[in-house]
This record gives C-alpha cells, sequence and structure tokens, in this order.
DNA sequence: TTATGATTCAAACAAGTGTTTGGTTTTTTT
DNA sequence: AAAAAAACCAAACACTTGTTTGAATCATAA
C-alpha cells in the first residue's frame, strides 16, 4: 500500500487549514462576543475551537492574556487603517468634517464586511466599551489610545470655535454612538430582506451625517 | 439592669435603616454596574450588603430573578415619567423635536441625578444593552418594550417627511449614544471641577441638540 | 404564654472555574 | 537515525459558583 490514501500533512500546518492558535482566537471572538469576557468558560471556548483545554495556557498563558491578544490581532491593522485614512484626509485640498469622521468609521465598517469574523469583533469591541474592567482598559489605552488622541485633534482644527470641553463632550457622544450602530445593538432589528454589508454600509452612512451635524451644532 | 441599655428593635422594621431586601438590590445595582451581572458574585454581593449568602434565595429565589428585581425598581417609575413627559410635549400647542428628546432624557437625567444609585443605574442599564443575553432582553421587551414605541411613533409624527428605515436607523443611533452617554462610559473624563450634578445636565443638553441635529439632517 | 409563621444563619452540596502537571505524540534539528 | 524541541492531551488541582438544607432566632397572633 504504501501509504497511497495516507493523510496530507505539510511541515508547520494543521491538519485543518487554521493553527491552534488561530482556532482559539477565532473562536474566543465569536464567544466573547455572544457571553461576554467573564461569561465564556474556557471549556467551553476549547471544545467550540476542537482544540485541547490546556491549548489556551499553552499558547497564550492566561485567560486574560488570550483576551488581550483577541485585541491586538484586529486592532493593529484597523488603527493603521484609520491613521492612514486621516493622513489622506489632511492630505487632501479641501478635507472636511466628513472626511475626518468617514477616516474613523469606514475602515470598522470595512473590517466588519469584508474580513470573516470582523462583523464579530466589532460586536467585542462594544463589549469593551460597557465594561469597566481596568485590565482591559488599560491595555487598550496603552495600546491604542494614540488614535483617539490624533482624531480628537483633527477634529478640533475643523472646528476651532469650538472650545475643548464641549469638543471633548461630542466626540465621547459620537465614540459611543458608533460602537453601538456597528455592533448591531439596540432594539430594532434590520429587515430581513436587507444584506448584512448594505446595512452596515447604510449604518455607515447614517452615522457620519448624524455626528457631522451634531459636532456643527449651535 | 432592666434592659436599660438594650438595643431599640421596632416592629417590622430591621435595626438598619433598610430591609433585607432593599440593601441586598442596593449591592446588586453597585456590583452589577461595576462588574457586570456574570461578573458580580452572590458572595461578594451578600457580604456587601451586610447579609446572609441564602438571602438571596430565599427573598428572590434566583440571581436571575435578583438581575429582573433591579430593573423593576427601577424602570417602573422611569417609564411612567417618560410617558408623562411625552404627554406633556404632545399636549403643547407647538411641540418641538427637542421636547420628545427631552421627554425621554430628562427624566433619566433626573434618575441619575436626584435618587440615590441613580447614577448606577443607568450604568447597569447601559450594560444590559451591551450584554446581549437573551433572557434579560426578553424580560426588558415584555416590561418595557412598549416605552420605546410610543417615543417612535411621537418622532415619526414630528419628522413625516423621513422614511421608516431611516428613521428607524437614527432612532437606534441616538439610544445607543444616550445610553453611553448618560452611563460616563467612552474615554474621555469628566474635568474634576466640575460636579456629577452638572456634569450629567449638559451632557443631556448636548445630547438634546445633537440628536435633534441628527435626526433632522438632509 | 404558647403557637405560628417569617426570617436569618452556618454548613454543606453539586457543578463549574482557570490553571498546572506529567507523560505521550508530533515536528524540527542535528 | 538520533536528539532536541514543540505541541498536545487526559487527569488532577485548588478554588469559586449558585443553590439547598435544617436548625436557630425573631416577630406577630391566638
Amino acid at each position: 500500500m504504501f501509504g497511497f490514501f495516507a493523510p496530507l500533512r505539510i511541515a508547520h500546518l494543521n491538519s485543518t487549514p487554521f493553527s491552534t492558535k488561530e482556532r482559539i482566537l477565532g473562536a474566543a471572538e465569536e464567544l466573547f462576543a455572544r457571553n461576554g469576557f467573564a461569561g465564556a468558560s474556557l471549556r467551553e471556548l476549547t471544545a467550540s475551537a476542537k482544540v485541547n483545554l490546556a491549548a489556551v495556557n499553552y499558547h497564550f498563558g492566561s485567560k486574560d492574556n488570550l483576551i488581550n491578544e483577541v485585541f491586538r490581532r484586529r486592532l493593529d491593522e484597523l488603527s493603521t487603517h484609520r491613521l492612514e485614512a486621516l493622513q489622506a484626509a489632511r492630505d487632501k485640498a479641501k478635507s472636511t468634517l466628513e472626511d475626518i469622521l468617514a477616516a474613523f468609521i469606514h475602515p470598522a465598517l470595512a473590517l466588519s464586511v469584508d474580513k470573516p469574523g470582523g462583523a464579530t469583533f466589532v460586536r467585542v469591541l462594544a463589549r469593551a466599551y460597557a465594561e469597566h474592567n481596568e485590565r482591559l482598559r488599560k491595555f487598550l489605552s496603552e495600546n491604542y489610545g494614540h488614535v483617539l488622541k490624533e482624531f480628537a485633534a483633527a477634529i478640533s482644527a475643523e472646528l476651532p470655535h469650538l472650545d475643548k470641553e464641549e469638543l471633548y463632550w461630542r466626540i465621547d457622544i459620537i465614540a459611543g454612538a458608533l460602537t453601538y450602530a456597528m455592533a448591531d445593538f439596540g432594539v430594532i432589528k434590520r429587515r430581513g430582506s436587507m444584506s448584512e454589508k448594505v446595512h452596515r454600509e447604510r449604518a455607515a452612512e447614517h452615522l457620519i451625517r448624524f455626528a457631522a451635524a451634531g459636532l456643527r451644532a449651535d
């Protein structure tokens, strides 16, 4: 038989198309979105990822660190795209407030529409906002706080008449609204006839116009 | 000694100014706001309320039912105030969109400013939004869903040119923004010099103008 | 005072938690 | 092919979870 029907195995690759670490991250994303960080157990998680219970601690050290890595996997790229889009908006001859808001919103939209699991991750992101978890807030602030600072400065430059306090209030409100809208929270369900992609693209359009109007009010 | 220094006990009243049930509800509100529903344990909760561990199951039956009662204690009154304010806005000769939005927002503001623990409860409310907990969503929808429907109808009457789908999108965004703003989530911290009360009153003002502008956009 | 019901309490229960262990298997390097 | 390293896995660990129990204590009514 000379192993004619032996399973093909390629070096460094799992028998499945995804490595153990990637399967864990994917399952974690899904379960954290559905049950929260405290509500998702490692046993449920590892069963869903089809890996051994001990694999989480072997590859990530702890559940807390796994949570960090779930964010890092998506936020590194998202932050880069947002800052690139912001730079492009600033380089335009006549950049508007809408351009800046789009630079923040569109990369998140692209993530949630194009990347598999992206939509799920945006829901995890909204959970991180809602949870007052001090450890997680510190991790996110230390690693990605500079992005929000850049956008706040750009909006401030666009609305020089607005004093800092008022501006921060409005940005605060927008951040919350964005997170909710993109995460598809809220009570009103989308119509079944509309696809997920169209649904989210409209949300982004509405949010940009809505936010711009709110920022310009008075 | 004829019991001269014996502790005074009055019929039907606990030795503390609050009954066991009320102390449990208060501690639950505080801990649910801080750690979430899954993250708050009954042992931590009963210790904080200075009651026996078994008291929760004795007075409320289960942890799930305790969660329900934490909402019922505040939402019954809040919903009544909101609907009364909405009726008052409708009775006005020339009621504006701002009046309707204020009818929704101001009662929540009053709750968070005037009632002890009210601000904490608004944070619990935001958590309920973020959690996709099916059991809790069903309870809230069944008991308080009619309030949101009333407001949606009133706003729709004020903006007849807006089609239903567009309107629902915008109301959805506002509900999220309101919850976030009132819960004091978001990254920007308030200035230490400003009192909690002033802080929240300004938030409500900004939110009403912001939401009205967004709803009228286009 | 005695009986009755409501409330509190320490203790135990069964089940679930994140993490660690020690050995086996698989993969990579020498 | 042998040695070294990496990955996997079943089982156990120590601990926390919500809930239940049965006796003790309290308040009210007979």
